[in-house]
DNA sequence: TCTAAACTTAATCATTCCTTCACAAACCCC
DNA sequence: GGGGTTTGTGAAGGAATGATTAAGTTTAGA
């Protein structure tokens, strides 16, 4: 579940990025509008977040490009004025959504929810995540198996919530790295292994069936 | 399905290397330009990447080469810095795309994808592969025979995987050595019988039809 | 600023898997 | 049927992978 932010401004930038890290998403980020295109052309994000302003080329421009080649990624855009010409160029250009700055950030939270609801349709988007007895909800970040509740930490947690996005899917390390640990992380170290086994106490320990399992030479997967 | 990773930084290449195995592609790496170089005009990849910074031939003179020499394998250039004239410049150089470092795995993946599926005309793999009762699912990694589920090695896998992607076919053992041990394999060696023989007993062990079919002089095919 | 929890690193342990090798069996052409 | 070639079989070592533990380090909360 990664954002990416197109903003110039590092302020801004860094004020969206922290608020949106703590409601649990994962953030990519670009200061240019060629960077941005590049990004969201390459990577896999659930939503764009795109400012009007940028150094080289417009957020009108990056937004426009991004439809002509058929990407769909829910674009939201951020404009220091709030005037009606760019709102309306702007959605015209295929973007989905619009904010104008300065923003209440609840109402920056609200809007990213409504799009990511609107683009993902209820499967993708369900509150509660079930595997078996396992039950992941969204909205209390609560887990519980078989009734019992089961504390787990922040990351433990947002490893857990990728592998029960798509039960029985085999996820690699590297992916799990890029979707839980964020993209600039060592590529040689064991994070993986050591959080899958502190989840595995948790999760699997006292259980007689085990849901987390290792495929060995392609990763780990979720499945009763 | 081999790429060709031409990279001096060992943690760089180690990181993408694991990475792109575990999600099923070969690989063969070269630290230097001028291994690199020899490597990519002596055996057949379907993808170089190729770091810009390399100790003795630059990446941007070894795509030069390349292009020069008729070669018109896709090129993924990696570079260290976000530069736009390295960018600039490496396209020119007959480059099809570049990827800045430090990078998401599923960014390189993603670009991957798209050069393959652009040069090859590719079309989506199947998520499922099916001979006869035998399935194979790409997601899951699972392996199921009338019903029942198969548990495989990653080689025996791998060898599945490549005699199903097309039922019927006659593979030599030079082409699957290739294929799925990589270049570089000592021709004499007998890895691929017995990793068949093992395959036959999990496969075809137990059940009246035999489907891996030994073409006495040519090779092995899956087949009803 | 202090403290506790969480996270990462690194070293060691356990297991699985891969390859090699020696030999047996099957096949083919004469 | 025999010699030569190709393929099949079984077991053992060593390599690779993943699991585990504990000790640092960072982060976040009081």
């Amino acid at each position: 579940m990664t954002i990416l932010i197109v903003e110039d401004d590092e302020r801004i930038y860094q004020f969206i990025r922290k608020g949106l890290e703590a409601e649990g998403y994962l953030i990519d980020g670009a200061c240019t509008g060629k960077e941005g295109l590049r990004l969201a052309t390459g990577a896999e994000y659930e939503l764009l977040l795109l400012d009007l302003m940028l150094p080289d080329l417009s957020g009108q421009e990056v937004c426009r490009q991004l439809r002509q080649r058929g990407f769909t990624i829910p674009i939201l855009m951020l404009t220091a004025m709030d005037s009606m010409e760019d709102k309306v160029m702007g959605l015209q250009l295929g973007a989905d959504d619009y904010l104008a700055k300065p923003f209440a950030f609840d109402e920056l939270v609200a809007r990213i929810q409504a799009l990511l609801r609107r683009n993902h349709g209820y499967s993708e988007q369900a509150v509660e995540l079930v595997v078996s007895d396992l039950v992941l909800n969204r909205d209390t970040r609560e887990i519980h198996r078989g009734g019992l509740l089961i504390e787990l930490t922040p990351k433990e947690h947002a490893l857990l919530e990728y592998l029960m996005s798509v039960p029985g899917r085999v996820f690699s390390r590297s992916r799990i790295l890029d979707q839980v640990w964020g993209y600039h992380t060592d590529p040689l170290t064991n994070v993986v292994e050591v959080c899958i086994r502190n989840l595995r106490k948790k999760v699997d320990g006292g259980f007689p069936v085990p849901l987390i399992k290792t495929v060995r030479g392609f990763g780990y997967k979720l499945q009763e």
